[in-house]
DNA sequence: GAGTGGTCTAGACCACCTT
DNA sequence: AGGTGGTCTAGACCACTCG
């Protein structure tokens, strides 16, 4: 009696699932329309949309609003902690990576990051908003937040390019330690039409302080990325307070 | 023309979001039942689901299933470089932390550990599978794959507390290095069950590969959070790789 | 203009939890 | 036993995309 009867969606999640995993289903094709699908399965449309997304969460496929079901390619693997740039670290990987400046403009510091960035209260920062894509399909929405001071006349540069490099060679800024936070969280706003996800995916939210040099801080990322094209990996050599035993052999 | 026609589905959205910010509906408590909502906003229980799996997206309210749904509590801010006790963690955040042993037994190891633990195929390894808990509430399911040669008889020990204090004190074990994986992704099986999540919710797969004061790996954990009962926060201490020239003036 | 997903209606039965 | 969410039916109209 503790046998779980199977439902149909429980049906239709598993047939999916094979055909992915045989590689039936290749990775950017599109999947049949959901009412093919309930056809399909003899099922409904709300059915088929529950197993539907169930595979969305495991990143096995994903939705373009208004345009379909898309089967899944392999996620980025990235770690934050190490500034490589974005072009390098997706080429290193096989995959085409491209970058589209959405604007670049002064605004009122967001209440969030005036503790974050240890900022005055109503201070200014320099934004730039921008989405990268892999193969084509749009996976990261930026939003930096500069302090002006540091970067005058940012706006006049080409910023589809690496800023660390733009940092670098423009204004004399090398990032030092940074802190970060992951998050997972739902989109909204500009950054879910952007990535053409509907209001209240989920999505991945990093958000990123960085330190220069002088152990200044100088700008904050906020990056939200569609959750199932993205793996985060960090190889931490563990800072051991205290013990100075870490690199004895075994 | 581009005016966006407000849904019924974002007026519930709006609503909740509003009751939530203004501390009407408290952490912990329960929400309406979703027929009531239905009735409240004259509308179908479909639509209430709809506008409920945005904001459990979002990670302000969460389901129990069967159960109903629930106010979040703030998020634990955790991190996996740091390799705090997580009683000791959830105290400093003035929460109540319990872990409760599910069981320890021999297995084969599973195949996608075998290259990040770097072991012979069909290696055997002991596995501890835990449920943590913060203020009566499970959040954190988690298998540990231990190297069975450097954990003699670990079974007999008690498994409920810290088993970093554990491979210390018994073992003379020390963590030196470790390399960890954040992947969103959807709960399935037991660790949906122990969480008492729908199979495919949203969760954030946190995998951490262990090494040994000697540099040997020691073990893996594999961690499956409610992704709304999290943040990873990260403080990086840059380790330059390469150029030397991070100490230099501007 | 045809096809797609987005949203919605108005119900229904079942399995499970709580009392 | 009564209430809850889980699942499902069989439709409908709309907004948007694409050819």
């Amino acid at each position: 009696m503790g046998e779980q009867r199977t439902t149909q969606s429980a049906t239709i999640i598993h047939t999916l699932r094979q055909q992915l995993a045989s590689q039936a289903l290749v990775p950017g094709n599109k999947l049949p329309a959901e009412r093919e699908l309930a056809d399909l399965f003899a099922t409904t449309r709300i059915t088929v949309k529950e197993a539907l997304h169930t595979l969305e969460a495991e990143g096995l496929i994903y939705r373009e609003e208004r345009r379909g079901w898309f089967v899944s390619r392999p996620r980025l693997v990235y770690n934050p902690a190490s500034r490589s740039h974005f072009h390098t670290l997706v080429a290193a990987q096989n995959r085409v990576a491209s970058t589209r400046v959405l604007g670049c403009e002064t605004v009122l510091a967001p209440a969030e990051l005036v503790p974050e960035m240890a900022l005055a209260p109503l201070s200014r920062l320099t934004r730039i908003r921008r989405v990268r894509s892999i193969d084509q399909r749009p996976v990261l929405y930026v939003e930096h937040y500069l302090i002006p001071d540091y970067f005058p006349a940012i706006a006049d540069q080409d910023l589809s390019q690496s800023l660390t490099r733009l940092y670098e060679i423009q204004y004399g800024l090398h990032y030092g330690r940074s802190r970060f936070d992951i998050c997972p969280t739902a989109a909204c706003g500009e950054a879910a039409r952007t990535l053409s996800l509907a209001e209240g995916s989920p999505v991945l939210a990093v958000t990123r302080v960085n330190y220069d040099q002088h152990g200044r801080i100088i700008d904050c990322d906020r990056e939200i990325w569609r959750h199932d094209a993205v793996r985060i990996r960090i190889d931490s050599h563990q800072r051991n307070s205290g013990s100075p035993g870490s690199r004895s052999g075994s």
